[in-house]
DNA sequence: AACTATTTATAAGA
DNA sequence: TTCTTATAAATAGTT
């Protein structure tokens, strides 16, 4: 499928490897959801990359719902010393909640770079610039959020004594949030 | 790829379907193989037909070492070699993981207004955390990048002298599969 | 991240 | 099912 003959063998050459991945996994993924909706079928699709990079589909449930289902099927009940019932259902969740923080990233992403898996490296400069602009924002508002608390607490304590003024630990700020 | 355009949606007669079926499912599964042979990737496939009969293809040990291995990565050390202590800590770590969650939604909101005066301290912690480990993931993917774009100009010349081996600057690889 | 020349998959027909 | 064939899709190599 394509201008040279498919040898079928690892591809040696690491970049045409990697782009090639790319790109047959979403080849395969497609065909996975295609052959499920067309003919009514369950599938379960596990692709670990070279580098242990994990990409699934599972066409209708949970991945770990169709699991079970395989291990009914193939030998009964295999794992049958641990009821276990409880523990599961947290992993699950907890799995779910990865994946949505995950998802969550990717939206942060999308609305730094304007959404580009795939991003060049002027994207990734000015991507990082803006994190970093961001993580300055954060760290000021820190410092300052906690100076508050200090002028709160003290005037709690009606301590009026001759305090050290903190205003000055302030200015420039990049410098009293490295330590935070 | 046939005669006629594919409609994305259960086909309803029966013996179409199973035809389909038998076609597609074939193709799935060489298309998976090749995909594990070409980029060194290890891949499981499960299939259940709308009647229940199970086909499945495990392209390095067997598909229980695979589910295993999926487990672990999904659910993080949940098995065997992590004690894996009292459910409190998976709920602690769900309530966790859900205030991340905000967090993160939060970021997301006030990223428009270009500052974070409303989020609390421990917010703003959480955030600058992601953003710290944002950030390194983008700096790890300039440098993988970089030196794609080494190998790629070495190619265009021809160089395959003594060239210096930057394979070794890229470990540990989970960093270049941040970009994929 | 597009393009396009080819190969490959497959829908329909036998 | 299986084979054939016309055509749609996927994709390898290129820009």
């Amino acid at each position: 499928m394509g201008r040279g003959r498919v040898q079928l063998k690892r591809i040696e050459n690491p970049v045409h490897r990697q782009v090639t991945f790319c790109k047959r996994r979403a080849g395969l993924l497609k065909k996975a959801k295609e052959l499920s909706v067309l003919c009514d079928a369950e599938i379960g699709l596990v692709i670990f990359s070279a580098h242990g990079k994990l990409y699934e589909l599972a066409t209708k449930g949970t991945m770990q719902e169709l699991i079970e289902r395989y291990s009914k099927h193939t030998g009964g009940p295999q794992l049958p010393d641990e009821p276990m019932v409880e523990p599961m259902d947290a992993i699950r969740e907890i799995g779910m909640l990865k994946q949505e923080i995950e998802v969550l990233q990717k939206g942060l992403r999308y609305m730094f770079a304007g959404g580009c898996e795939y991003m060049s490296l002027d994207e990734l400069l000015v991507l990082e610039k803006h994190l970093e602009i961001w993580i300055n924002q954060i760290r000021s508002t820190k410092v300052d959020i906690m100076f508050q608390e200090i002028q709160m607490l003290r005037s709690k304590i009606g301590e009026n004594m001759n305090n050290t003024d903190f205003t000055n630990m302030l200015h420039p700020l990049t410098i009293a949030d490295n330590i935070f």
